[in-house]
DNA sequence: CTGTTAGCGCTTTCAT
DNA sequence: ATGAAAGCGCTAACAG
């Protein structure tokens, strides 16, 4: 646990290639057009005191830090961790540092972190914010550049989401092709953009079949959600049930399959998302993959073009896929 | 998408406020006595300017960025996000932010990432990193202040470690004391060092009973390896599996249960790190609590030690607790 | 082709 | 108590 001896600075390689600060800064960049035998004796002396460039000292001057900013709901949610591996991975490929942020679900937080994040970056991207309408716009302005992920479309932003809404409303579709006409939906966090776009799949799935019957009770995001919504859930003796999400499902099957109910004989299941463990629970789960990975790889792609100036595309969706398993089946 | 204005600067707002740019400091750090009146007079103009100073610059004059850089093997591994997450919430209670690198499990990577990351911030965490003891000591001490994280013991830097022997061990021990004999042991990555820890465990439990058979079959992390794995544990005939993990637990359990295998019935199963879903599978996995969010926080304290020039402890074990479920019986 | 100089925005002696 | 000035480490005109 000793220390590492001071870094070496550009004066350090100046004085000892004896050569000028902008010849060290330039032979470092590669620029202009300097003499091949200083070139590589400011190279030699760079190399033998492991000189690398402070990267503060340049953001500072150049103005840009090669670092974006994003900002996250909550760090523990599969879907959150799935984009910011998108928007690592493809970050990193172009050169770029991510530094993180949590608001822990506190929307209050959301403003705060994005911004004192946005200064020691080159922008942001704002996952699922849950912050309404009136506060986003004016905030992204102020945020520029940046990219919002899972929200409706955005004057200020391009945005990058899954589109929730008609991967729903086929799952919805699915179930009322296989007779039940009553279902209930187990929300998600209330404030959510994601629910506010399942509601309106709801909706859509209403409208087009007036024998359907949809109950929404409120849930959550969780496994132990789905559980405990389970009594509520058999109270309203429907036949289907769209969980919000694939964990809401599982909590679900665990608490049904617990009371002797049999999925999907007595009643069908479907989640959402399509985590890894979706295939393996029992029966394995009907749900939708949503490509979140991929969001998150094209919201780096939006920021990254913005960082170039060039044209971001305003609004991109990604289709989610119908996923068809064993936890639904015809009505009883 | 217009363009942010560009932001105050400190010479903006000491002329705005008539004042000079030291006083102007002086009053946003709360520092020295500055006039009460004129303390008045520059916090109202820094706020109708919306200043906040440049945390670029501070930091180059400061020689401090209030960011560490976390470095992990894959973002996408559950215990990782987990560490992350714990690292991430510690450190933004004490005003810190992180900075996350992802090496892809790409051995070669690590050291370039956290040289690299190092540079931007004032320390880094080394998750787990793959590379070997030769390579690690060294690089540890350029990296000071620096914290490792499931790893063994080491000279130049703190180490936090949950304690994957013991807590393997203690499953094993579980099997045996329910009369399996025979046991196979689902291995991860080769390289790593918690495989190594869990090698080690099976070799204390192989001393401990000579009636003890255990068979090591190369396998990986995820669900998909566990699925893989199936075959060849029928083919050893064990009564008893102790899986890498939970993931590789589930796809076991899942294959096996396909091809009309009974767990706990024929053949015992554990899983390791009891991730959310092991309580939903079904058995109900019998596995390993692993405190991977607490790793994190306690990673987090001690480069937050070092950082204030406290003392670290050198060496923090946390301990995973045995969690009995219905994926393990009396054997055959 | 190379060196000198002026900042990037801020903190911190050092004077006054 | 306040201001002037130096400097964190680097890049980019600007001269020569």
């Amino acid at each position: 646990m000793s220390e590492a001896p001071r870094k070496a600075t550009i004066t350090d390689v100046a004085r000892a290639a004896g050569v000028s600060l902008s010849t060290v800064s330039r032979v470092m960049n590669g620029n202009a057009t300097v003499d091949p035998a200083l070139v590589e004796r400011v190279r030699a002396t760079a190399a033998e005191l492991g000189y690398a460039a402070n990267p503060l000292a340049r953001s500072l001057v150049l103005g840009r830090t090669q670092t974006i900013a994003v900002v996250v709901p909550d760090l523990g949610n599969p879907t959150f961790q799935a984009i910011l591996r998108g928007i690592s991975h493809a970050a990193a490929v172009d050169g770029y540092h991510v530094l993180i942020a949590d608001s822990g679900e506190r929307v209050e937080e959301e403003r705060v972190l994005a911004e004192e994040t946005r200064r020691r970056t080159d922008g942001v991207i704002l996952a699922a914010p849950r912050m309404d309408e009136a506060q986003l716009g004016p905030l992204l302005e102020t945020l520029a550049p940046v990219v919002v992920v899972n929200r409706g479309r955005q004057d200020a932003a391009p945005v990058v989401a899954a589109d929730y809404r008609h991967a729903l409303r086929e799952l919805a579709e699915h179930l009322h092709a296989l007779g039940h006409r009553r279902i209930v939906f187990l929300a998600g966090v209330a404030r959510s953009a994601s629910n506010a776009a399942r509601l309106a799949a709801l909706e859509d799935a209403r409208a087009a079949h007036d024998d359907l019957e949809i109950i929404e009770i409120p849930a959550g995001v969780d496994v132990d959600s789905g559980a405990e919504a389970a009594e509520a859930v058999l109270a309203t003796g429907a036949t289907g049930v769209l969980a919000f999400n694939d964990l809401v499902a599982m909590g679900l099957l665990t608490a049904l399959t617990e009371r002797g109910i049999r999925v999907p004989d007595d009643i069908s299941i479907t989640g959402f998302d399509d985590i890894p463990f979706a295939r393996h629970t029992s029966p394995p789960l009907t749900t939708s993959a949503v490509p979140a990975v991929e969001v998150g790889a094209q919201a780096w792609r939006a920021l990254h073009s913005l960082l170039t100036g060039d044209e971001a595309t305003p609004f991109a969706s990604l289709v989610p896929q119908l996923v068809l398993r064993a936890s639904t089946a015809p009505a009883p």
